[in-house]
DNA sequence: TCATATAATATGTATATACATGTTATATGG
DNA sequence: CCATATAACATGTATATACATATTATATGA
């Protein structure tokens, strides 16, 4: 079966598996890390706009940032429009940021490896270009 | 960021919703269209083997088989040993795969027009690369 | 043959995901 | 200015996913 849809879910599972596996003396999810930097990089951040730039549902995200929040990596604070609410990262939140990259890196440096530097690219920018069927 | 994990995640979320919109007619996901068809192929065929095929683990096969068992779709039967679960499609899954396939067929076709031939193409073959990660 | 190892599947638990819908706060038209 | 529309976020519900572990049946070695 040549199916699109099937290729790129199978293909996601086994690199989440990875890059779980890399996360793991960190505690956390791929999809957790992907949220802290992007906090990191955004904050103070509403949750719609982390949905916007992760092309995730805004519910998604509510419910992910949850956990973070929970866990006292990630502070939510209303914004000036009251309906707002604002993620920032905690000291904690920056500490374990901090301390997941170089995992990351190491992950990510073993897949490169594996691909090659040209394939890598050509499968990144493929990838991004799914991106303009939403 | 250029994470290779959050991008292909990312491909597959709006690629899953692209495709579960084409299913949604006939009410069946993406992640259970592939099953019916996984089965078709292969039946009667053991989870383990099912799983294997698509890259999955055993205890989200047994899952997922469960659902399209109860929706009568799927007919589970003991091998001749008897650890073993052997899943075939009944005349409604045979029915509904066939509802399904032009529906399959025309999202396929669309995201393939998007994207064009040779790129199409070169995502797909990288796609079924990374299995070799794993 | 029987104790033990292994293989196939199931269950407990937890996260990720999205759709439909609800709630609350701001914006807007008359 | 108020009724109503809209925007931001939350909740209910359901599927997908995997790890750790349990259960049950077969295989294997002494």
């Amino acid at each position: 079966m040549t199916c699109m849809g099937l290729h790129v879910r199978r293909a996601s599972r086994i690199m989440t598996q990875r890059y779980d596996a890399a996360f793991r003396p960190v505690g956390l999810a791929p999809t957790q890390f992907t949220l802290l930097v992007a906090i990191h990089l955004l904050e103070p951040v509403a949750i719609t706009q982390l949905a916007q730039e992760l092309f995730t549902d805004q519910t998604t995200i509510t419910r992910n940032i949850k956990l973070l929040e929970q866990r006292g990596l990630v502070a939510i604070n209303p914004g000036e429009d009251r309906r707002i609410k604002l993620a920032s990262l905690t000291v904690e939140g920056q500490a374990l940021l901090e301390q997941a990259l170089p995992l990351w890196e190491q992950a990510q440096s073993e897949v490169k490896q594996h691909f090659g530097e040209e394939k890598w690219q050509t499968l990144l920018s493929l990838l991004a270009e799914v991106k303009t069927l939403s």
